[in-house]
DNA sequence: ATTATATTGTAAATAAATTACATAAAATGT
DNA sequence: ACATTTTATGTAATTTATTTACAATATAAT
């Protein structure tokens, strides 16, 4: 099952061969009738690096790689197949706007880097407290992760405001998790809060670009860097990105749990269920 | 059906063509990784042969005729994701978000009602001001959806507390858009808060789930239902699922203003610039 | 800063597919 | 039955595609 190995990012790919999954998975169904230098061009690698990319997935070569795309491509099973493939009159836009969207779940997937995940999942399941700061876009992503994290019985907050992360950062001490969200990593105020934070040295967690100067702050990055480069609105991908890496790291923490977190999280919803109509 | 074609005879064939189809259909799965020198020369006939047999057959050569044949001899051990599978191990937790995450994607993508979309594009691109109301884990996708939309140079604001959002409502008119944010659409306060401003006259959008009760009291309603049900975690990927319809209006409603807003979206970009370190 | 390692690309070689042309076989008309 | 046309097939040349070998570049480690 070769695209859903691409999808999992299953196999470590490079910067380009990432370029070429993305490719593939974007429209198989056109790949499978494509030749490797076609590929290529499209990808804006060379051909050989399309070459071994096939090598790598463990076929003899191009045209193998081509024949098992085609079998995972029959129209009948396939959710991977028309993946973008929207109504008939749903405007381009939307159309595009959903393909960014794919390829950055894609992405996210193929360059997340699992032990920083494991990493980031150990420090988190063992926090006495966590706290998730964001400021400007990735506001609402902290508090989305604060929802998220809520149901584990230790005590989360989140912070949107730079004023506020000042004071909290302060305040808190080694046993203390920090989770800190940038996209790019170069605002001023949330490398200054890192600072703080680690004079204090609190544990840190940063979702955010690779050798950003918040980056090289904290104790475990959460990076995505690779494709997004290709889409129209890098600002909404990333955030939608971030999310994905929220999602992930709160199933990897339950699952450290274990069971014995379902009660308490029981408890929650049906606290919420009380509000209903 | 390439291989139904052959086995009824549909299209009449040489006495060589019908050596070379007997071929394919005795062992299909070896055709699709032979050359077509080697088919040529098992089946006893020449190379170029079996070239315009794949011609005859409407294909444009053979490698062409190789990958419909693979199409049609897909490995019957289907693709079935073992999503039951609860495994502690990360990579696998993180393989199994992921595809959550990609089918929802998915589904949002194929659910969508594009004249649904098309309405509320209209509806708020026309909007004197923008409000947006969610609760829990809906509030901060209202709070993404405020940061998305503040470049149009409308008023847009988010409100996440019922009770600023109960203010908020009995004080909207009739040319103002209130934005409702519910997975469930069952939570009594959204519902009241929505009760509220149909009073007022007021031009609501939901983002619910169908014929909830919020999803009756919406003049516009964009629904994600379908497969979600898959989902081992629902509220995450609704979630999800919401902010990739916000994502998704945007970037329609700046297509309906066109290129004039990007003035102030540059502004707005400048000034975050500032901060940077 | 320097070395080692990994990644990617350029160009040559190999393999595959197609086309052009020639020959042979069958079909049709005289 | 023979000549002629049509159709089918094969050989060889051409074109195209794929792979391999090697060099350059970039990345990481020391």
């Amino acid at each position: 099952m070769i695209l859903e190995n691409l999808v999992n990012g299953e196999t470590k790919l490079s910067k380009s061969e990432k370029l070429i999954a993305l490719e593939v998975l974007k429209n198989p169904s056109k790949v499978i009738s494509q030749s490797i230098s076609s590929l290529a061009l499209q990808t804006g690698v060379s051909l050989p690096t399309v070459n071994r990319f096939c090598k790598k997935l463990g076929f003899s070569g191009y045209p193998a790689f081509k024949i098992q795309v085609a079998q995972e491509t029959t129209n009948t099973n396939s959710m991977l197949l028309d993946r973008f493939n929207v109504d008939k009159d749903t405007p381009e836009i939307v159309k595009r706007v959903m393909s960014d969207i794919q390829s950055t779940v894609v992405s996210v997937g193929q360059n997340l880097d699992s032990k920083s995940i494991d990493t980031a999942t150990n420090i988190l399941a063992t926090a006495k407290s966590i706290t998730f700061f964001g400021l400007g876009g990735s506001g609402p992503v902290a508090l989305d992760a604060q929802h998220k994290f809520f149901r584990f019985g230790i005590p989360v907050v989140a912070h949107i405001d730079y004023i506020n992360q000042r004071m909290i950062a302060s305040m808190m001490r080694e046993d203390d998790v920090l989770v800190l969200i940038s996209f790019t990593g170069r605002t001023a105020e949330i490398v200054q809060t890192a600072k703080v934070a680690k004079k204090n040295n609190v544990k840190t967690i940063a979702l955010t670009s690779k050798n950003s100067p918040l980056a090289k702050l904290s104790d475990v990055v959460l990076h995505i860097d690779a494709p997004l480069e290709n889409n129209l609105h890098i600002p909404m991908t990333s955030r939608l990105a971030h999310l994905a890496i929220i999602d992930i790291l709160s199933a990897t923490v339950q699952a450290r749990f274990g069971s014995n977190i379902d009660v308490s999280r029981d408890e929650v919803i049906k606290n919420i269920e009380k509000t209903r109509v």
